[in-house]
DNA sequence: ACAACCATGTAAGTAGTTACATGATTTA
DNA sequence: TAAATCATGTAACTACTTACATGGTTGT
């Protein structure tokens, strides 16, 4: 239900191509709305029949790019939208649904899978504090900036928890893989 | 891609009946996979015809109750199905883009929302450490529990970053709706 | 026996994913 | 000029959401 408005967002900072849109999506907003390039193809015709956006008079066909920007009815939709926000929803984490699984089953070999996500968590991390070195260290701070910052500092928290409790969940495994894997089996029939 | 599995998972734990998962996901699995009701009687009759699961020999029909326990068939898959853990998705978090979308739009009127948030998730934190303390203060350690205790430890630290995201977003959008909401856009046309 | 509620289920719509197709542009 | 790549688009499918319907049980 915000992909459009996602889009809307980055259209207003400057206008862009789907491709263009599909990139952003990747490194920036995407950390916290992922989007592929097929929904936001079909997003971006949504919000042109809507009236929110308008191509830019390139000329059209199948493989040339279009832009888009942002018209004043999409600016009226997206400031709606801002202060309509909802009650958070339990997110989706596979993760604690599959450390659940091994607690009642036993061992499943989850180790190494897991040791792969601290790794990624890892990668994140490093990235996302390089970004914030980059952007807003030595900067003066706007209400605008202060905004972005926060957003990325939410990012940053977020994979120092993910890492942590990975890392914890990798101890706990591998504390009693060496021993066996036949007396943890308690609930089994 | 997991609702399947983690209703095997629950029935691992005990036979339970849809309206009774229904119940037990409000509570403890749904925190981290939340599903209504439709979803998991729609599932639980795949899982059946899939012979995972088979419905206990109860008389059946439109309205009574019908419980269900997990075959050997099921719980093969679900120990296959807990190490092929994928790499882990960008979280979808609506607030992010109405955080960016207001540092570029100026003021929308976010605060009174977020200030509702701040409260769920106090809420929801508080929750959590009743249910910590009730389940793992002075127990012994196993292995079960120690992954038990890591999950429920994960959704404290979920609710105490995002109480602190929100608190902060708070402060930021409260110190400066006091004078105007002209001068903090930047980027308008 | 009527109301209120509970457990299960149906239907329609929206959002997201995966696989693939086509025209345009660049490169060897 | 053929191959590779890029930008856009179609189609089919799966997951999820919302609204509602039906039969059973419980309480007055």
């Amino acid at each position: 239900m915000s992909l459009p408005h996602a889009l809307l967002t980055a259209l207003i900072e400057h206008p862009c191509s789907g491709s263009e849109l599909a990139e952003r999506f990747d490194r920036s907003i995407g950390h916290f709305w992922h989007a592929t390039h097929q929904q936001i193809y079909r997003e971006l015709a949504r919000l042109e029949e809507a009236g929110w956006i308008e191509a830019l008079p390139t000329e059209s066909g199948r493989g040339r790019k279009r832009q888009y920007r942002i018209l004043a009815a999409g600016r009226k939709e997206l400031r709606r939208w801002v202060a309509d926000l909802d009650d958070p929803r339990p997110l989706r984490d596979s993760m604690m649904v599959r450390l659940r699984a091994e607690a009642a089953l036993g061992p499943c070999g989850l180790e190494r899978e897991i040791a792969r996500q601290v790794a990624a968590h890892q990668d994140k991390l490093d990235l996302y504090r390089r970004i914030e070195q980059r952007d807003f260290m030595g900067k003066p701070p706007s209400r605008e900036r202060r905004l972005q910052h926060l957003i990325l500092k939410a990012g940053i928290l977020q994979e120092e928890l993910r890492l942590r409790i990975t890392r914890e969940a990798l101890d706990i495994l591998a504390s009693d893989s060496g021993d066996d894997g036949q007396k943890h089996s308690s609930k089994r029939r």
